[in-house]
DNA sequence: TATGAATGAGTCTTCATTCAT
DNA sequence: AATGAATGAAGACTCATTCAT
């Protein structure tokens, strides 16, 4: 974002590596626990010199969004481009993003934790972002449905549960060790393509739902605050 | 001597008006991104009577926390112990979980991305209570895979899909207004049982996948970072 | 002070028993160290009713001051009113000081050191009583110097040395249990007016010292800041 | 890579100045009636740039305490191991510490008043090394009365008076301009020495207060609360 | 007489940012 | 390219005091 003429050659690569030690430390620490002095400690930079190369602690946080959010839209495009079936695009995709959050589970509890973070305009950008991911998704699975390899279901809803499954691996991925992004990816897929395949019928289970409910009389299920 | 130590009868009423709103603020900025002034401002009060509630910034995070992990246990307790089969009762802790949520997406969003802002003590027993949790939905899908009602999994890897699927439903519940969470239950359970389902059998997409990457020269769709 | 018409008679004795325990809570955390509230919960009273009693926390201070102050002056009068010796009345003061010390030691501490934190008025007040009683203990010493009891030296001098030791004394009193105020005042004053008296003369010990000096070349023994 | 990290050159020289400021603004108003701001504005430098040097408030007072004890125990045990008569040895040792005294009154006040607004650690550290202080002092005494140069007393009790006198000097020391401290030392050593020495006997004087109290029968000389 | 509640100025402390060198 | 030093606004929190009831 800020590479401006002037720098020595040295510059970016310097600029990467303090990004990449802001991203490990506003993943421990949160964005707003991390000092700019603690980054400089790590980076082994005084205050004065960092901002030499980050230009202002936003300007980080909105490098790190970028680094996840580039490559993720970029490998959706791609991916979605294919000529290949729509299951089959998602099963790639699914693999391809679970590799991303694997890869840097830490830029991945920035980005899901501190965009709040961001002032107005940059937020807005990443939330865009976001929303073209998710209109890519949805897109498949709704070819998908349309295709008959899924039941007809609402494809929001479909990409919902998809983005749901998938992004909230980051939260316990870290205590998995040994669990492969293509092993996941295969289970996950199953789950949910197998789950919304034209056979499956949750006629049953909700009918079983219904009759449980009428025969309870125990103290209340649903929750009500305080 | 007449002295009555302690606090009035309003007390506690006020105190939960406070968390109430503190949990809104938070949700919204951040617990860091939020001032204690702030919160005095939303709800009338200078900084010194809002202290005479609260005792501490951080107490109202644990506040907070407690709010939403004493509920989400002791529903995941009660479930559990009904004389119905794991497949339902985790249905019916799913419609409650997604209740809980709906109901108060501010606190779950404060509970799923502040809670590292606990020091210490608070954030052990906040860690614990999550752990236990997920052990009582573990056991749950263990109890189905045993009767044979799913097919043969990890039942932790059940278990974290459960999870995944129904946690991050908060990050996008707020703009889905008209869902309901019985409906949504139905789905996510729908999905998640059938796509596990003894019958079900990955074999094919697997098989696609891999005649794919054979076929494949493209660019890479795996990611390597920078 | 601060004993208005229009109060209860228990209004002074509850008063009374207020300023006893901020003395005790004062003499271990300091004036400033000790906050009203902590006082109330003390006595059994809310902060309001408190100031009831108070009027003001500085009140207490100059309460405490008073305590001291005017016993201990008229003490001083009365005693060396008396138509004794100078050094029989000294040593009775002595006793007397003594006496006062051990009995409320919370109070003294409170005396030496917290009269800084009294406003203007109070605190010239307080030091004008100082020097009172300075000028009658200064009074006596010099009759026994002009007596012929006591060798010739500044009297003032006297005093400082006889009021060093005796106020000092509330540093460490409290860790000799069993110590009695007559002993104590005896030990003082047997030191104080025998090493004051018409024979001792200190040529020896100075003689000694200077012979010392002139032979000794190791590292300095003054001291010579930083 | 060319980092330096740590401080310049003129940190430390800059940090002794603040911690001077310090005192004598403590000494005057007291620890807890001095607030940081006013020390900034003494030093000339806003708040941000004062804790640079102090870390903490606390800090200041630990480093104050510092700057009186390491002296005087140092002083101390030079002068304890010297290889002359005790009471030269004591004679030497109080003329050093009322030089100390003199030369920085400040550092002595805060000394005496605040190190009970230490926490924990830092004032039991403080408490050990007065023991150490009053450790050598005492068995300089006890030396004496051994040798036969002092009459056969409590070697604590002797200590104590000798601090007693010394300590508590800071408190007028002030206002006495052109009292050198060799001078006063003579005279405290020779009021101390002689009064303890062997010919003393209090007899006379004691019996004498018998008498007077059989006789005496006017208000009472001793104190009672209140 | 006493209470609980509220105030608001004041406390110490932190931190992103700037700048002379 | 990097440093140490300085800023100053903002942060959480405390506390003497007041007041309606």
């Amino acid at each position: 974002m800020g590479r401006k003429p002037g720098h020595g050659p040295a510059w970016e690569g310097r600029r990467q590596d303090v990004i990449d030690l802001a991203a490990e430390l506003f993943a421990n620490k949160g964005y707003a626990g991390t000092g700019i002095a603690e980054i400089g400690r790590a980076v082994g930079l005084g205050t004065g010199a960092l901002y030499y190369y980050i230009g202002s602690k936003e300007n980080l946080l909105i490098e790190i969004q970028e680094r996840v959010m580039q490559p993720l839209l970029a490998l959706a495009r791609r991916i979605a481009a294919l000529d290949e079936s729509p299951l089959l695009r998602l099963r790639l995709l699914s693999e391809a993003v679970l590799e991303l959050i694997f890869e840097r589970l830490d830029h991945i509890w920035v980005y899901e934790h501190d965009y709040r973070y961001l002032s107005g305009p940059s937020r807005a950008k990443i939330i865009m972002r976001r929303h073209q991911f998710e209109d890519i998704v949805s897109g498949l699975f709704q070819e998908a449905i349309e295709n008959g390899e899924l039941k007809n279901m609402d494809s929001k809803l479909a990409m919902l549960q998809f983005t749901n499954l998938h992004a909230h691996t980051y939260t316990w991925a870290a205590s998995m060790e040994g669990l492969k992004p293509a092993d996941l990816s295969a289970s996950y897929c199953s789950t949910l393509f197998f789950g919304m395949a034209k056979a499956a019928s949750d006629g049953d289970l909700e009918a079983e739902v219904k009759r449980f409910r009428k025969r309870y009389h125990g103290p209340s299920l649903s929750h009500t605050w305080r």
